[in-house]
DNA sequence: CTCCCGCCTTGATCTCGGTCAATTTGGGTT
DNA sequence: AACCCAAATTGACCGAGATCAAGGCGGGAG
């Protein structure tokens, strides 16, 4: 490879967790950085396996998910260029073991910053503290919403609330989309099996919800896709 | 009423987000904290209004749930006393709306704390940071486990580990517990029906794991149990 | 003690979504 | 082009758990 730029205070700064540091803490981090790729399919970590590093996603796409020994799998969240991950797990308990497992979706780029670094910066910087509570806070309301989309709605739901999310925010009239992620990864993440994910695309395509080409999805009628979800 | 304690000094030191507060700053938090008293059913707050506080349950129980329009109730997690609770509302967008709502179980009482009272805290207090980010990181994990137990196993699986789960840290050996929750409402934080709560727990005591007299269950095979949970 | 009202239990039936299996599609490689 | 393999689709069937419908049980009020 050798054309993955390494870290600058500046690209740093860009991060919203690291955005209000000085240049000798900005210098801390970038110390103990490191520049990472990942192949398609490969592995960052795995649940349980003890964490001493937080990430940023510079280019590509991963997935965070859990296992179950009968090769079943949930994907917790799927990670896009320009997100931090995490962060909040050196504040566990227990040797700090990851939640989750990481898997690159797509062949990825990321930087790897130790947590120890962090640590030392949170001590001083209370408004770094502010920022990685904010975070973990849209975090924990964003998984009361999926429990509550698991549990108090069905599959057609989950999908059509899914396919209304990923419209880009600044577009009003634009019902086109592009999933960047395979099917079968958006169907675990909304914890149905690929079966039935097709199915109910289907049933929504000839309902005159959405016309479906392949990855590209354009949302024909986001009123009765709205309807399905209010209710 | 009139036998409900004000809140000292003293009392909000025993509570773990506060314990590294010095005088001044005890006294801050307790000039807006109010005492409150909740009957049987009564609501605290409702999803999606505004918030100005978060909690201290100093006895009783209560629910944080999510509703459906169709009447459903989801539990997200039940509150025991000596507990905290929203506080990690507060740093959320759009004009932190509660995410829950919370209904008390049985009559129950609590401190109201102002939210305000502690950021102007937290801007000085690395170390309440710390503590709150403890306890937001855990959360997080919890829901991660309920997610994944949601999606990756079955109704039964749940029960047993809910019923595990249940066991006091400090005993080995007491298979015997105690319901503090009606079990309805155990049933909705385990996102299963009254009806198949019921029939599965009667499976278990006929084949032996549990026996039950009503709100108390003893665990008279603990192994069985384990071996559900370990699948 | 008796009544009453919620909670719990038990039974019968239904259904959504999962499972199993067989094709089809399409991007990538030699 | 012909081939390959993973992803996606489609069909047939199944089953865990929901729903609908009766009872039973138990604790608090009179």
């Amino acid at each position: 490879m050798g054309d993955a730029p390494n870290p600058t205070a500046d690209e740093l700064r860009g991060i919203y967790l690291f955005s209000v540091l000085d240049e000798r803490q900005l210098a801390t981090v970038l110390e103990t950085t490191r520049v990472v790729g990942l192949d398609e399919g490969e592995r960052l970590f795995d649940h349980g396996q003890p964490s001493r590093h937080y990430f940023f996603l510079r280019a590509g796409e991963l997935k965070l998910f859990r296992s179950a020994r009968d090769g079943g799998e949930k994907v917790i969240e799927i990670v896009r260029s320009g997100e931090t991950f995490a962060e909040a797990v050196m504040f566990m308990e227990e040797g700090r073991p990851y939640p989750v497992s990481a898997q690159a979706i797509v062949a990825s780029e990321l930087l790897e910053f130790e947590q120890a670094s962090l640590l030392g910066i949170l001590e001083e910087s209370t408004k770094t503290c502010m920022r990685l509570m904010a975070g973990m806070s849209r975090r924990l309301r964003q998984q009361v919403d999926d429990i509550d989309r698991l549990t108090l709605h069905n599959a057609t739901y989950r999908l059509a609330a899914y396919l209304l999310q990923q419209i880009p925010p600044d577009v009003l009239e634009s019902p086109e989309l592009h999933l960047t992620t395979p099917k079968h990864v958006v169907a675990s993440r909304l914890a149905i099996q690929p079966e039935t994910f097709s199915r109910i695309l289907a049933r929504l395509a000839n309902s005159g919800c959405v016309e479906v080409h392949g990855q590209n999805i354009v949302l024909t009628d986001i009123e009765a896709l709205r309807a399905i979800v209010s209710e």
